[in-house]
DNA sequence: ACGCTAGATCTAGCGTTGCTATTTTGTCTA
DNA sequence: TAGACAAAATAGCAACGCTAGATCTAGCGT
């Protein structure tokens, strides 16, 4: 057993350089243009090599999905921190995961679209999917009022997340995603008590 | 030319066969499960009598979605009718929305989450998917305020979307559906104007 | 009732996909 | 430098969407 600490390393960066070129791949042409024999084929390696590092091709997707929970936690942290009031932290916060999600509209289907097997359910879940949903919550805190927090949390996702998907598929009005994304936020703002009817 | 009155008869009722069987297919193993193969083993015909109704596998689901459509539009305004009071409306049609989503997983990916080229866009667009959004307008008129309502009723499906994906994709905990949805049509149904910070 | 034409249907196959068994190449150790 | 072992490539499998060419069936005029 040779120490093949060099070996190592190299392994390393050749996978990286795998999820990388898959990342590029997918945000070009989309994830139905990343075969594994394009992949192969863009790293300089036959398709085996791939598969002696993922087991699958949906284990690639799901390293670019936790690169992606990583970068996104960033994005929503800075946004945040950089506001001045409560409000507009949730505000910033809100417009800078939809520009994430135009941004990378791959990277964004991985993480949230995509069939995948990533325990979420915000309890158990793994490290990067749930430091961005801290952020939310972080963000939330103090304007929760009366109104439980991780329920509040769960809805202003879930409107991000449809507004950035049904955006990109252009089910909405294009120009108008800035009164959306405005509106929103006024909504979520108002700390009115739920009254549920019917 | 022979009147091949009952020719187009039957070739209809064949249609509607294989768009059935799609549908059935689909919600059974999800649309990967739903091969040209399997279906036309299904419809009990070769492949290529598929491709003498449809052009392409693309189009069956398009079929599949437009059904959808109609289906939940109609679902949307019985519960948005049955309702006594706005608020109530909005509620119950949300409810109804969800309770689509959940129970058709496969029909309403077809709609709203695979990639489709039907014009959205809300201006243009078809009318089966039209009609849904219509009903969503008509029971959020009462409860706009100052507010745009093309635009309160973009964010309010968004949000709706969101709810309905990121629950079925076990991204949102389970048992909490209904107190989310409560929370939303709370916060959607004050009317106090939008407050863009920052 | 017959052969004929035209349309409906099937068989067979192309190129591509994810994935893998087998063979070849290369690298390190003794 | 010879042998052992890991690492990589070649080649191939089954299944996919889709289609060209062969086959069969149904309806027409005589």
């Amino acid at each position: 057993m040779p120490s093949s600490d060099r070996r190592d390393r190299e392994r390393a960066r050749r996978e990286q350089l795998i999820v990388t070129s898959a990342r590029e791949l997918a945000e070009t042409g989309g994830w139905d243009a990343v075969t594994m024999r394009r992949l192969a084929e863009r790293v300089e390696y036959s398709q085996p090599v791939l598969y002696s590092h993922f087991n699958s091709r949906a284990d690639i997707v799901r390293a670019v999905a936790l690169e992606g929970f990583a970068e996104l936690a960033d994005q929503l942290r800075s946004a945040r921190a950089g506001a001045r009031s409560p409000a507009a932290a949730l505000h910033a916060l809100a417009a800078a995961y939809l520009r994430f999600a135009q941004a990378q509209p791959a990277v964004y289907d991985a993480m949230f679209v995509m069939p995948v097997d990533l325990p979420f359910a915000v309890a158990d879940t793994p490290a990067a999917p749930r430091s961005g949903f801290a952020e939310l919550l972080t963000a939330l805190t103090p304007l929760a009022g009366g109104r439980d927090l991780d329920t509040l949390a769960e809805v202003t996702w879930s409107a991000l997340h449809g507004l950035a998907t049904l955006a990109r598929s252009n089910r909405l009005r294009a120009s108008h995603q800035q009164a959306r994304l405005d509106l929103l936020v006024g909504q979520l703002t108002e700390p009115a008590g739920a009254q549920p009817a019917d």
